[in-house]
DNA sequence: TCAAAGATACGGGACAGCACAGGACGGGAT
DNA sequence: ATCCCGTCCTGTGCTGTCCCGTATCTTTGA
């Protein structure tokens, strides 16, 4: 049996405390370690003669930091032995895409090394989302979610009731929600969002003298990709184009044979189709930016070489900003910025 | 009589449960098959000192999961082997890239749905890092695992005695090594290794007709970065080079004053490098591919519509290799297709 | 200043899960 | 007939979990 520090009859620290840190002493003396049992709630109440309210307490403040576990029958065991004082974040995204990574990257540069990040992907499956919530419910100190799941083709909701009885369960003032604002999640809780709707149609009447000069406005939008793209981009593509009377067209992705014609302007929002395009147009001896315009959804350094004009989200901005809200204990919500770059490629 | 692995007195799983695992791991390894007889309760119980109770309680769930049944004075016999549970991997990393994104793209792409992975990054440090293998011992079928870490600036020693220990705690049936060699762990366990040294050189080999054109050849090698690159792409460069008698120089980053000459060649590693070298050598006015000559360390999509001459790892090939050999159950080492990739940059 | 509210600590009880030790019964095999 | 098999049963002693009431002390609010 592991020897504890006693319990101090008349100290000003609650004696739950105490028990708390005697254990937390303990893992870092090296006395307690990773999966040992430690006395359960009956012993050690009668060891020091506390109450075995005092003792439940104690474990139960242990196993909400996730430092201990409980098995029913069975009793407490050490679960975590290291990394205990710092602050303990969740960053669960739906799937790993480079926009994902820049805003886990700058978040963790500017969140600092008090912090202990743990990133998990659910692979926009609901069924992943609801487990990951469920297996560390109360584990972390904040947890940074983005919402996007598969969406049915017969349902448009984006959310079921799971998720959001789920995401209800996470307390209000551990809760950052990335990237989406249709939660309808009541209370102050910090959100970070992208107003696809109004963000693309805003970039774009940025650009609206160029894109006026064009013929017809292709979105290569990928409807039936695993991960779906919002669909409020549609709907703000669409508002600026008939709102402005141009001609437009939407298709899932730029196909190898596709004909194009002198006067049409695209707008790719895959990396993959963009690299397509740009290489079909110059197999047909377009001029980029000429013959043929090319605006990229979301920015990248390569994308700024290749002189191609973009509408883009901050994303750098995405992640410093929840790692400042958090730093700052700031509520609210807060619009990321989504800017309009002109280049050559109009 | 099938061998089972040892039910552990103090674990906090269940001992049920245990049994429970050990039989589905049993079914997954191919020890036990359909229609085969499991020992009687009686036997299981005696066998491993367990209570009749615990045995039968292990037995009924496996009954409802319709993975064994009962026959009545006879025993119990395995009636389902597909399907009963997905295999579990875990993909430990030590920094979230591009290119290791790629790679774990590419595996969970080749892998198929019968497998779980789970990712997980240690910002390449050696606690976090023997933290999360000592936390995930045992849960996981395969670890698929990268070994980089912070290097002291004292010792060259990639890895500690820790790491080596925490990695040979791993059964080797379960381990894959992605991109290092050099762990000097004994037995037959599957390696999908870069060959840094040997890899720059023969790329470089390659081109060699047109980079020997070319007056001095600078390599910019991110030497302070918080997540170093092998030094080993050093070593190989410095040889070529050598072996060839070319002027060369190595610099940790592309300044924004840097005084750039006619005739020099650059090798760069990192994107932002990249980016800044292009820049500079459009606003000096020289012609990227003929005043000054761009290698560039790794290719993707934009930098071939840019048409930067690239030595790149295949890492859509490392994926799917180590997705291969899983499925298939291969064992050995694997080295990673490496490749110079000429474009007009040089 | 005083009362209400809250946190701390105690004692106890009820309930369900885990693990163990048996026993009783009928069915299958030899 | 005998032995081992699965099945069901009771009982014991531990475990965590949730609940109640009570007494003391501090903090808060009016």
């Amino acid at each position: 049996m592991i020897k504890f520090i006693d319990i101090d009859e008349n100290s000003r620290v609650p004696k739950y405390q105490q028990i708390v840190d005697t254990i937390i002493h303990n893992i870092s003396a090296g006395k307690l370690t990773m999966d040992q049992k430690i006395p359960s709630i009956n012993v050690f109440s009668e060891e020091f003669y506390l109450s075995r309210d005092t003792v439940e307490k104690a474990y139960n403040i242990l196993k909400e930091r996730k430092i201990i576990t409980s098995i029913k029958g069975k009793g407490y065991y050490i679960t975590r032995t290291k990394l205990i004082s710092k602050i303990n974040i969740l960053f669960l995204i739906n799937k790993l895409s480079s926009y994902k990574m820049r805003i886990y990257n700058s978040f963790r540069d500017s969140i600092g090394g008090n912090c202990h990040t743990d990133l998990h992907i659910y692979h926009s499956e609901e069924s992943l989302f609801l487990n990951l919530l469920e297996k560390h419910n109360g584990a972390y100190d904040y947890f940074i979610i983005m919402p996007h799941f598969k969406t049915d083709s017969l349902r448009h909701i984006s959310y079921t009731d799971n998720v959001k009885k789920a995401i209800n369960k996470i307390p209000k003032e551990k809760l950052i929600i990335l990237d989406n604002i249709k939660l309808g999640i009541t209370g102050e809780i910090v959100e970070i969002y992208q107003d696809f709707e109004n963000d693309i149609y805003n970039a774009l009447q940025e650009g609206l003298s160029k894109i006026a000069s064009y013929k017809k406005i292709m979105l290569i939008y990928p409807e039936k990709a695993v991960y779906p793209y919002p669909r409020r981009i549609l709907h703000g593509f669409k508002k600026f184009c008939i709102q402005h009377s141009l001609d437009f067209e939407i298709h899932n992705e730029i196909y190898n044979d596709m004909v194009l014609k002198k006067g049409d302007l695209f707008i790719t929002i895959e990396e993959s189709d963009l690299v397509n395009l740009v290489k079909q147009i110059r197999d047909d001896e377009f001029i980029l930016g000429k013959d043929i315009g090319v605006i990229s959804y979301n920015d990248t350094p390569l994308k700024e070489l290749l002189g191609i004009t973009v509408i883009s989200t901050d994303f750098k901005a995405m992640g410093e900003t929840a790692a400042q809200m958090i730093l700052n204990k700031e509520k609210g919500k807060v619009k990321v910025p989504f800017n309009f770059i002109d280049r050559e490629s109009i």
